[in-house]
RNA sequence: GCUUGUGUGGCGAAAUGGCAGACGCAAGGGACUUAAAAUCCCUCGGGGAGGACCCGUACCGGUUCGAGUCCGGUCACAAGCACCA
């Protein structure tokens, strides 16, 4: 058979027909499979979109099959750094490329033979997607979830531009290996903190993959514990969040951190210098070098003092760039004896280290001491145990405004504004005279203008294109000036899941009474790299709208699947610089789709991935060629009925063993063990050839196979399909479905184990009781000669199983 | 560094706490063929003799009648760490 060919001639039969068009009559019995859209990237599809798209469209057709009415749409999130970059370089305009990558992706998908619906396609670059982007950031600007505040950012002084992490190679920029720095900006956010407790509690209702859902947890990071106030010896006051309060009486120096608001004022004249010096080095740290617990610590003193609180106490006010200044109230107090870091930090700086809590049983007195424990050297507090003290302090601060028990979030909010051109401009006027001001809704889209200079100089692109930011204030009717900043483009990754069931909705972002039906997500298939980001964003979308009254349901993935990444075959990440990268056209062009995809599913556990290797998917295609002689032989014996004896008895357990396998295997996207039983199922009934044969039970099986193969291949299924004389598609017929009474046997083996060896094998009928089993054992030969002069003590039954006779 | 995972034959991988290695690749042997390809059959973790038996799921320890699986620790690797998406 010639594979690459009989494709063309199903995919052009599918489309013509029709095939896979959602039936918007039959929403009450939808079923929506939702890959993750691609990024437009230059090249064509990539092993990993095919991992990603082959296996879940193997799921969705499985679906159809077994009655369900699927939704499986497709699209591009077309937005985005990298187009940008491509056009800086090339010159090409980022939407010329973009549109010009998706026309080729698009036909690549096609290609593939998923069971899309490309009626529903959204592209986020395009004004008909972005102009309800925008009036979404309006919603949530209007509800007070999205506001303005300085943040910092990286910052190239040489390319005089913002710089994403990615772009920071080394803490030098990427492009001129400037040493790059941090500098604040006024900046937008989403205020998701708003939603942080939800987004934690909706976790357990979900069925998503538990290591995701504890990464969520991490990420979100609830902390209990206090807020204590210290007041400065200038008069200033500033909070410090700690889940420790019970060490209070131990603090023996605060530290804010370098870029707080008081560090300027409180800085002594003679320590102005060391403080500006530490602060312009810890400006080019990165993030994740000053959360190191095994880097060096380095600080600052700033000259001044406070008091603290509860025993007035004369504590010395350092900077330390371990403290950052968007987590907490960005200052801790500094507990040598019971903190790893500040212990570390103390004694570099020969700051006191007072102990102030002993462990209750008197056991490791060792410092730093982090355990919960007893208090000490801590007046009336004495003899309490951490518990108790960190409530009982925080609560008599509390009495004189100078404390507050507190839930802290690690979460912070979302920074969604980027100096940048190719993503969706904010939909914001900044008026002289009326301040900021949202576009009138019946003025969306605000149009991302195509002259634009985006040459990287300090500037937001938008900022040059005079056209663009002149404007007029909606409210008094001056000239003002339109935000230049555009969009991340994780914002219009966060509701495209609601776009595509009402996808060219002109009047709407979505019509609620459509997408109440057919949300939340059923299956949600995309890489475990989005757990902490895309993931959730798109959970705060949900319950932000739902509660702006547009949905009415709270998660909008109910089940979630992780693929894994398909490794090179030097097991290194794919990547152009080394040289590892492997092109799936090669194989698809000289093997065709289905045996490409099957490979993909066989060879891999679905959610770790693993190396490339060629070797195996030749080993696919004789499986192919297996199962067309198979057929083809079953076609030639004709329908002749015959005798049903145990040879029949014994291929009909595996054919519906295998149903009943492949079908709990897919439905855990356990892809490579649904296909060994398909494989298993071909063996036998190869075996089964090899005596009489009955010809219309071997055409029964062989129907039942090629209905399980379907969605595994479903070109070539397609054409074994028709082989069988069949002239409707194999997707409008339903999956097998498992006859128990074919399962039932009547005698099992089981081992029988001496003190935990393998020893025998016993035949024991199916319903013999646990005590008849233990006689069996017993009684067996082989047992007894293991047991020898041993004396049965214990005999663990486990039905079907295993015999453990513990002797001695 | 922190968070979350992963670690099983020559290779890809399977195993609700119950016979480790299903299914497949590679390798070796055989049948068919003038020959080759294709196809079919057999062997295939290590030691031992092709037996009995012993060892074996990264490493060390624990729980259990029984541990690849659960618990504690160690090592290695991977993903994420908030402007790549």
């Amino acid at each position: 058979m010639n594979f690459t060919e009989i494709e063309k001639k199903w995919q052009k039969r599918w489309e013509d027909e029709k095939l896979y068009s959602f039936d918007t009559s039959k929403r009450d019995n939808k079923y929506y499979v939702l890959e993750m859209f691609s990024y437009p990237s230059g090249a064509k599809l990539h092993v990993g979109h095919w991992y990603n798209y082959g296996p879940s469209d193997t799921f969705a057709r499985f679906m159809r099959m077994s009655g369900k009415e699927v939704f499986q749409p497709m699209g591009f999130d077309a937005f985005g750094l990298p187009a940008e970059n491509y056009a800086i370089k090339t010159g090409i305009h980022p939407k010329d490329s973009t549109l010009k990558n998706i026309a080729t992706m698009e036909k690549q998908l096609k290609a593939m033979g998923a069971s899309f619906d490309w009626d529903y396609e959204i592209k986020t670059c395009m004004p008909d997607y972005y102009k309800w982007t925008q009036w979404l950031f309006l919603q949530f600007y209007k509800h007070g979830l999205a506001y303005r505040k300085e943040a910092p950012v990286n910052w190239c002084p040489s390319c005089n531009t913002v710089l994403a992490n990615e772009q920071v190679v080394d803490g030098c920029c990427e492009r001129c290996g400037t040493t790059v720095v941090r500098k604040n900006l006024t900046q937008w956010f989403f205020k998701i903190t708003a939603y942080a407790e939800e987004l934690l509690a909706g976790l357990d209702k979900i069925d998503w993959p538990e290591k995701t859902k504890a990464m969520q947890r991490n990420w979100i990071g609830k902390s209990t514990g206090g807020e204590i106030v210290f007041t400065c010896e200038s008069g200033d006051k500033f909070s410090v969040f700690t889940t420790r309060a019970d060490t209070v009486f131990g603090v023996s120096y605060v530290i804010l951190a370098p870029e707080h608001p008081l560090v300027d004022k409180l800085t002594t004249p003679e320590r102005k210098a060391e403080i500006e010096a530490y602060k312009l080095a810890c400006s080019k740290a990165t993030e994740i070098e000053r959360l190191s617990t095994s880097r060096e610590k380095t600080g600052a003193f700033t000259g001044a003092y406070c008091i603290n609180p509860v025993n007035g106490k004369r504590v010395p006010i350092w900077i330390g760039d371990y403290v950052l200044y968007s987590y907490g109230t960005g200052a801790v107090m500094g507990v040598a004896a019971h903190d790893e870091r500040d212990y570390d930090f103390a004694k570099k700086f020969g700051l006191d280290i007072v102990r102030v809590i002993r462990s209750a049983d008197g056991g490791d007195d060792s410092l730093p001491y982090c355990e919960h424990g007893v208090l000490v050297n801590s007046g009336k507090y004495d003899g309490m145990t951490t518990d108790e003290a960190k409530v009982a302090i925080v609560k008599d601060l509390e009495k004189n405004g100078n404390g507050a028990l507190k839930t802290n979030y690690r979460l912070r909010d979302w920074l969604i504004s980027r100096q940048r051109y190719w993503g969706c401009p904010i939909p914001i006027i900044h008026c002289p005279h009326c301040g900021e001001v949202p576009v009138p809704e019946d003025q969306l889209p605000v149009e991302l203008p195509y002259d634009v200079d985006f040459a990287p100089d300090g500037k937001s692109p938008l900022l040059k294109c005079e056209p663009f930011m002149n404007t007029i204030c909606p409210v008094c009717g001056r000239p003002a000036r339109r935000d230049p900043d555009t969009l991340d483009t994780f914002v219009c990754s966060s509701w495209y899941f609601l776009r595509y069931p009402d996808a060219h909705n002109d009047k709407q972002a979505f019509d609620p009474e459509i997408i109440n039906k057919m949300l939340p997500v059923d299956k949600y298939i995309g890489g475990a790299e989005h757990a902490c980001m895309h993931l959730l964003y798109a959970r705060f979308f949900t319950k932000a709208l739902r509660d702006m009254g547009y949905l009415n349901f709270d998660e909008p993935f109910s089940s979630l699947v992780h693929q894994g990444v398909i490794l090179g075959p030097d097991g290194n990440r794919m990547s152009k610089s080394k040289g590892n990268v492997i092109s799936p056209d090669e194989y698809v062009g000289k093997y065709g789709s289905d045996a490409f995809r099957l490979y993909l599913m066989f060879g891999f556990s679905y959610v770790e991935g693993g190396p490339w290797n060629t070797s195996g998917l030749e080993s696919i295609v004789r499986f192919m060629e297996r199962v067309e002689r198979l057929v083809k032989k079953s076609v030639d014996l004709g329908t002749k009925n015959g005798e049903y004896g145990k040879a029949e008895k014994d291929l009909d357990f595996v054919r519906h063993n295998t149903i009943k396998r492949a079908s709990d295997d897919l439905k855990v996207f356990s892809f490579n063990t649904a296909i060994a039983r398909l494989m298993e199922f071909v063996n036998a009934m190869y075996k089964y050839m090899d005596g009489n044969i009955n010809a219309a039970f071997l055409r029964e099986c062989v129907e039942d196979f090629v209905l399980l193969l379907a969605p595994f291949a479903p070109h070539f299924a397609e054409e074994l399909h028709e082989m069988l004389g069949h002239r409707e598609s194999v997707f409008k017929r339903a999956y097998p479905t498992c006859n128990e009474k074919a399962l039932v046997r009547d005698e099992y083996e089981m081992a029988v184990q001496v003190n935990s060896r393998v020893k025998a094998k016993i035949v024991v009928p199916a319903d013999a009781d646990n005590k008849a089993i233990e006689e069996t054992a017993l009684a067996d030969d082989a047992v007894k000669t293991a047991l020898g002069t041993l004396r049965p003590v214990k005999v663990i039954v486990i039905p079907k199983r295993i015999v453990n006779i513990v002797a001695k």
